[in-house]
DNA sequence: GTAACTAACTAACGATTGTTAGTTAATGGA
DNA sequence: TCCATTAACTAACAATCGTTAGTTAGTTAC
């Protein structure tokens, strides 16, 4: 376990406060009282507000990329695949429930990395389409429409980070198998 | 149909702009050129910035707090009451996305009303998990941890109004069919 | 031992924020 | 015709915004 700089605190401590009240709300005085700091000292270690929320994202968007690649090159069957990327959900979730609240509340405040990460989201949005419809298509899932399912899963996986921090360690891994049964499995008898 | 009055149009029009980019980040001069007008003539209709999110929030939350009352009163069994929450949130969803985008994410701006809020919120989440915890007792519906349950409908439902703007009328009676098997029925064959 | 680096400080900048005061033109009912 | 109402305007306020400049004290490397 490195030792973290004082640049990775700063930005640790900004997702903490973009968690609370949104990058708009968040001041650099805010940030600055957060580190017991003036606000003008930040900017020893930091380029700009807007730098700290790039850091943040696209740490983030590029995970679920690379995340999403080994899922389609390792999975084997279409539900293999869909668990395997629940467990992914869960992972990041898990390690950075602050960086992922950015991330899908204050993306659209991106300026010159906007572009980026509307490209990364889509192609990771496609590749789990694909997924599905080929779920489908072999048999294994029902043949309910596309999107229904894909803004259902999305929608549950990508709001883990508010229902995680709730849970402790042990009760985690009932957490990913329960969520595996209820978006997979229903929960009709 | 009543014409809508100038502090609606307003409000509506504020809507819209949070639901773009976040009740700190949209500015009184932003929302004054949406409406074609100069900043200071907003206030002829509006006492103030965070009267207009008190508006927009606590119209829906009152709504659903209400349509809760009414599923508990009305249905039978456990999931005919969760089949009628999943159409509850598709009819406020498909009536008011923009003002549902307020609710969702800027919430934690309200000042006076948080507090009225949030007990709104609890109430409203706690109906929901009993329902639940009861549809588990009956039988009804499979024993996966409650939490995980509630969480997982929430969020999807919550999230509703990014997804419905995307479809046209004729789907949307689609839309809650499919929802429902996807939400109680799971996909797997 | 001194030079370079790290990390803090004070002071201030121009821009933007929500909002108020005071005024004006158009409209509709008595 | 007069009056009240509606709805816009210009001008400006104090506060706060992100950021820069310049400086200083402590620590590390050679």
């Amino acid at each position: 376990m490195k030792k973290e700089t004082r640049k990775e605190e700063i930005i640790r401590v900004a997702a903490q406060l973009f968690k609370q009240k949104g990058y708009s709300a968040v001041t650099m005085r805010d940030l600055a009282k957060a580190m017991d700091m003036q606000a003008a000292s930040l900017y020893n270690h930091i380029n700009s507000k807007q730098a700290i929320l790039q850091d943040i994202i696209l740490e983030i968007a590029e995970a679920f990329t690379e995340g999403m690649n080994v899922v389609i090159s390792e999975s084997n069957s279409s539900v293999e695949k869909l668990n395997a990327l629940i467990a992914l959900h869960v992972r990041i979730a898990i390690n950075n429930p602050e960086g992922l609240a950015a991330l899908n509340t204050d993306w659209m405040h991106l300026e010159e990395k906007l572009d980026y990460y509307l490209q990364l989201r889509n192609d990771y949005e496609n590749n789990f389409r694909a997924i599905i419809v080929e779920g489908i298509k072999n048999d294994e899932l029902k043949p309910v429409d596309v999107e229904v399912i894909l803004f259902s899963m999305l929608s549950t996986l990508r709001s883990l980070y508010l229902w995680i921090p709730k849970k402790d360690a042990i009760k985690r891994q009932q957490l990913l198998e329960d969520l595996t049964t209820v978006l997979i499995q229903g929960i009709n008898k």
